[in-house]
DNA sequence: AGTGAAACGTCCAGTAT
DNA sequence: ATACTGGACGTTTCACT
């Protein structure tokens, strides 16, 4: 992992279809050597996956909602359980009063509440509280 | 809009660099209509990007929070303010009591603080509220 | 790093809906 | 008009030297 990974990381964040001659050209590297990094970037797990970014209001999902969730027991092996329900984006395990903190996005805020009585349906959850988002600033790759 | 285009974007989603050819057999459609639609669904902003999903951990990145951001005035134009923190992937802003709120990858927990001081320095700023986040469940894309 | 074969993306004309 | 098929061509990937 030295600076040409980093480099060629920040690159294909922003067009992974950009061909390896021209990442190459980028960073100072053959097309060969440039393709020889980034497999060895993906055999390491560096790079987890190449996928698409779709936009969330085309799907029918223009509502993101932020859940806090109470629980009353142990809820750190539930993840099934919250991955189960699709408008779920994200579940994350917190320190802190509340348990799991979940990224919801929805069509409308009544399926964000029906996402919530699904929630209140998970063993041990005694609790949630939504904070509905106005605006997106921005959402962007984690910069390497 | 239609149920292949929505079955293109999952298979997309899970596996960009899957060929065309691969992607129209999957949906009974030939490399060539397959492409056309890929296509129109970019031209369309469906389909915002083709990126790779990089490791946090693996770019020193391990710790994770969720930020709310208090103010005492307006922010909502102060999009740029945020994202002049680079340790700063999502800005949202939103409805409650708290006037923002930012997901934050660091190294370290020392670096988070020091990323809190930062959003302090932003003009309106007037508090902050961090959780950490202990585990991950899932971080997906949205399902088509 | 350079080379070459195989595979892929991309475009086009024709055809059907 | 719109969408799909199949083929052809230029480019890219990828293993090998």
């Amino acid at each position: 992992m030295d600076e040409v990974d980093r480099h060629l990381l920040a690159l294909l964040q922003q067009d992974a279809t950009m061909p390896y001659a021209a990442l190459g050209q980028a960073v100072g590297l053959s097309a060969g050597a440039t393709h020889d990094r980034v497999r060895k970037l993906r055999e390491r797990g560096v790079i987890r996956r190449t996928t698409v970014e779709v936009d969330p209001a085309a799907l029918g999902r223009g509502v993101l909602a932020f859940v806090m969730v109470d629980s009353s027991r142990w809820v750190g092996d539930s993840g099934d359980r919250f991955a189960a329900i699709p408008e779920i984006q994200e579940a994350h395990v917190i320190a802190g009063s509340a348990s799991v903190l979940v990224k919801v996005r929805t069509a409308t805020t009544e399926q964000l509440q029906d996402v919530l009585r699904r929630l209140y349906a998970i063993d041990g959850v005694s609790g949630t509280q939504a904070t509905v988002v106005l605006e997106t600033f921005f959402e962007r790759p984690v910069a390497p």
